[in-house]
DNA sequence: GTGCTAACGTATCTTATGTTACATACGAGA
DNA sequence: TCTCGTATGTAACATAAGATACGTTAGCAC
């Protein structure tokens, strides 16, 4: 574990810290499509990503789904971090993209390394600062970009995450991500192919390019 | 200048920080309309609202708008905020929805108070908190709602702001703000009319039940 | 009053996206 | 091999929203 710690982490935490958490904080390994945290829940921890990624999703009244954004290592999630520090629900719903191993740090530690250590601190505005970023970003692919580009965007997305050009998914899954229909993302994976830019199979997509 | 400061902050602020804030912030005076911020200014201060009311909008590079929240007294501007720390430029434009009393904190300040006062640290992470919240909403608005449904709580926020029920705007102005054309504006608005729920007149929208 | 401009009303048409329905194809397991 | 559940293809239709075009109106300047 001392070794995942260091490898991602040595070079934002000062020695100290890195000591500290690694004392404190609980490690857990997640499979995909684990579902780490949902809508409502109460978090008394917060994650520090070691390698994988995670999907965080937001989820309205009647269930639709709606893909916000992926977690890197090195990441954490500051919606979470945002609850735990207000003590209120989470928002969002976040699954495993892939396996995933992570550090769980209490929220009493947070606070305590909040005033103790700069590099904390650095570490938390700083995640603040990337995942408002995201947001934004997210905000304008929705607001400003028809499905197609969306659509685009998504395989790229995921692509770059699993680190793959095949990704194993099915339209109906990516449907979910994206809010809308099967049969509309069938067409448009469809036209995409028909350009040559994608192979679909069943369960696949071959991304050539886009 | 003493009073105010007080009266938005002393409730959340220390004593001693209230006073660091009345020696080096620089007050600020914006009329209705006046841009704060716009996408790429780099930010030197962070404003603190003792009165009126901000619109922070998001731009794409083709120029479309669109409205992601409002600010009222007692609220900074975590997207700010997160470009003055993270020294980037700014992601959003800012403009004044009524005239607006603002304290105007410089960078270096922020990051010592950061370090010294309590209170400072938890009001910024509530902002960053309410913030992510507020877009979260933003994005739950775009990609659940329906136009109407969204003119609907445009209209309300709208109101809430300004304390009136009778709204100065031109259906153009709402139509930039919801990233639309006038014309659907228009045609939505025709529709409440009929229904009793708004007066419609030249420049203005006067609400009756939403 | 006249003239002018910005705001607003409205019809018509196009398009992207959503909905429903059903046919077909694949692949795991019996 | 056959069977069956799931995934995918596709047509046909419905609807929300965008685009274009043009007429009307309010209010200001003169």
């Amino acid at each position: 574990m001392n070794s995942s710690i260091n490898t991602t982490y040595s070079s934002v935490f000062e020695k100290d810290l890195v000591n500290e958490i690694e004392k404190t904080a609980v490690r857990r390994n997640v499979s995909q499509e684990d579902v780490l945290i949902d809508i409502g829940d109460y978090v008394k921890s917060m994650p520090l990503l070691l390698s994988g990624a995670i999907k965080v999703l937001r989820v309205d009244e009647n269930g639709d789904e709606l893909l916000l954004y992926f977690l890197e290592p090195g990441d954490t999630c500051a919606m979470t971090m945002s609850c735990c520090l207000g003590h209120t629900k989470s928002e969002i719903k976040a699954i495993a993209e892939l396996d995933t191993e992570l550090l769980m740090v209490p929220v009493q530690k947070m606070e305590e390394w909040t005033a103790t250590y700069k590099s904390w601190r650095n570490f938390v505005f700083q995640s603040y600062h990337s995942r408002l970023q995201e947001l934004l970003h997210t905000v304008d692919t929705i607001a400003f970009l028809n499905m197609d580009e969306r659509l685009l965007k998504y395989l790229k997305d995921k692509a770059k995450i699993s680190g793959e050009t095949t990704l194993h998914t099915t339209h109906q899954e990516i449907a979910y991500d994206l809010n809308t229909s099967r049969v509309v993302i069938s067409r448009l994976l469809k036209k995409l192919e028909t350009l040559k830019k994608i192979q679909l199979k069943r369960n696949s997509i071959t991304i050539h390019s886009l």
